[in-house]
DNA sequence: CTGCAGTGTTGGAGCGTTCCATGACACGCG
DNA sequence: CGCGTGTCATGGAACGCTCCAACACTGCAG
């Protein structure tokens, strides 16, 4: 009989008494090894059940050299963006034995830093960095402890790294497209400001215009990735002298923001301005905002990251990929074809 | 000198004998003790240092029985009002060696279970429930392991179990104090459905339309929480042959939904029908949107369940609380007076 | 009858810490 | 001089598990 006081959590020496064999045993069965007699196993689960034993995960972490836990650093749960590429982790990481570890700092430097510490020393299997703001230093004294994924950033190219995101670039020319063919010509960029995700927005921007001639209209407007730089942003654009027709902007919060400040101008969206976001986060379909926006495959990029870590932790030794997926423009209403005036205007020059 | 192996972490006994020392004083140093002599508490540091050691957590909790830990579940990340709760519970939990992990299943309540036991099984030192889905068997058997705090629901009331949320009934008297100061007399509720928080919602509407003499009015239209049960509500509502002049819809997301039905309708916010939601989420107040809402104090709401449960860690015996905040009306652009033509209208019956 | 392979079970040595009991040493006091 | 007291340092026993070596037993081939 087990000695054990009550509020205590079983463990398997009591386990192991309850059902009159060895701990080892014990161990066995709960970790499914063959050689066990049916009878001693059924005696064993029974005694499992009847003391609702639950393996301390400490000591068995400390015993078997690995947690089957994986950390997960998000950029801010505010941006549903991110939100969206934790569900595609999760449905990534099927392993019903697999538990994520969640941590965030919103974009705190040095506080991401204690937590990604920290999850080290939880030993954790391996981490995922969703969006993130450590030094080059940081991710690479990481990376030399355990296998890493970073999503969305691919600034931080290094041998060993597995990184997933998307073709900013290539976005930026699906937006620069789907406004042109609706016979847009005076198209401006609301910019993200001095990121390597805005660079690569604003870059893609710029060739696309080149490419479809409209090299003389390109137009950068300072803004930012958020709700309040969209607006101000979308001020400049009316306080300047000529109009654009349509706007492209750094993502769906600052376009959101853009749209609110054009509306209060009394300008309409999209009979007077077209409006175009980037990242495909779900509020933007939501029917009150339904905008226009060059969709990241959000879930894909989150199963993806999952895939590849837990390769990566099964064979350590795996070659680092890079994975760059292809962005998606979704047309909603926020864009149609430019006012017939305003048109007519850009033709003539 | 240590004999570690590169790629290895260094553990205790290498800083020992790095600084010539017996692990037992590393120990000591480490964990700030005093009686360790200037020289050797500096040896050791400086062992530590050239290592780059960071002592193993899951060995220190085996042994001192406790992680520095505590775990976070979250009903459903998607939802900013949980999100801000979250913020308020980490300004909440200063300690900087506290860690706070966070899980979410989306209100999935097997996966709930699984994630909150696994949870324990690592030990955390306490759990905090931003909305769930548990059974109150499991909430029971988790509590009977470790303190528990739970926020948002108020459902679960059991002896021991620490509460915190806001106060729903009074909440909805403040919304429809609102309207009736504006000059509104048929107000109408969208409603949340089934869940206590709905039913709370729709108490207090209804309380609060008979104060004020207003009964006769009351109609509750059955909705939900997501923008497309608002949608829908509102849909009846168009269709329905009397029209109300204002709508206290169950939370924000609903509002926003009812709010983009009515525009597509032709029938303007706030000019023809105000509309007033709940939780004050920060998307609330983005400028595209701007709605009139019921604020929970959701910082302050984290902020309370993290003190209460460091509280409640330090001293187990401590008798639980049950703390109800009070929301606040935040007045946006989506309430206004009635139409002169609808408050004439209502005046005439 | 011996030996060996396969099956079933066990004790004990870790895993990297904490923490307790013990001891060594120095100092001051009666 | 002996003794208590305070300071500093150490070895070793936990913590609750995993995993390895060893052993016992059975059955079968040689």
């Amino acid at each position: 009989m087990s000695q054990r006081r009550v509020g205590i959590r079983a463990t398997i020496h009591d386990v192991a008494a309850q059902a009159g064999v060895s701990k080892s045993l014990v161990s066995l069965v709960l970790r499914d090894q063959p050689y066990v007699s049916a009878e001693k196993r059924e005696a064993v689960l029974r005694a499992v059940d009847e003391l609702s034993y639950r393996p301390n995960s400490v000591a068995r972490s400390l015993a078997s050299r690995h947690t089957h836990t994986i950390g997960v650093l998000v950029l801010d749960l505010h941006n549903p963006v991110f939100v969206e590429i934790l569900d595609g982790l999760h449905s990534g990481a099927d392993d019903p034995h697999l538990t994520t570890l969640l941590v965030s700092a919103g974009g705190d430097s040095e506080r991401e830093r204690r937590l990604v510490l920290s999850l080290l020393d939880l030993q954790v299997d391996g981490l995922v960095l969703v969006g993130h703001r450590l030094t080059t230093e940081t991710v690479t004294q990481v990376m030399a402890e355990k296998p890493v994924v970073v999503v969305t950033r691919r600034d931080v190219r290094r041998r060993g790294l597995d990184t997933v995101c998307n073709d900013d670039r290539a976005g930026a020319g699906l937006a620069v497209a789907h406004l042109v063919e609706l016979g847009h010509r005076n198209i401006w960029h609301l910019d993200g400001g001095r990121s390597a995700v805005a660079q690569d927005r604003r870059l893609g921007y710029q060739d696309a215009m080149q490419t479809h001639g409209l090299g003389a209209h390109t137009t950068v407007v300072g803004a930012g990735f958020s709700d309040d730089a969209g607006w101000q942003a979308a001020g400049a654009v009316l306080d300047a002298g000529e109009r654009p027709t349509a706007l492209f902007v750094a993502n769906d919060f600052s376009a959101l923001g853009a749209v609110a400040r054009l509306e209060q101008a009394g300008v309409r969206v999209p009979a007077d301005i077209s409006v175009v976001g980037y990242d495909g986060m779900a509020l933007a379909a939501m029917r009150r905002i339904d905008l226009t926006t060059v969709a990241q495959p959000l879930h894909a990029m989150g199963l993806l990251a999952a895939r590849m870590l837990s390769a990566r932790i099964q064979d350590p030794t795996r070659r680092a990929r890079n994975t760059v997926l292809r962005p998606a423009l979704i047309a909603r209403s926020s864009s149609a074809g430019p006012p017939a005036t305003a048109d007519a205007r850009s033709r003539e020059r």
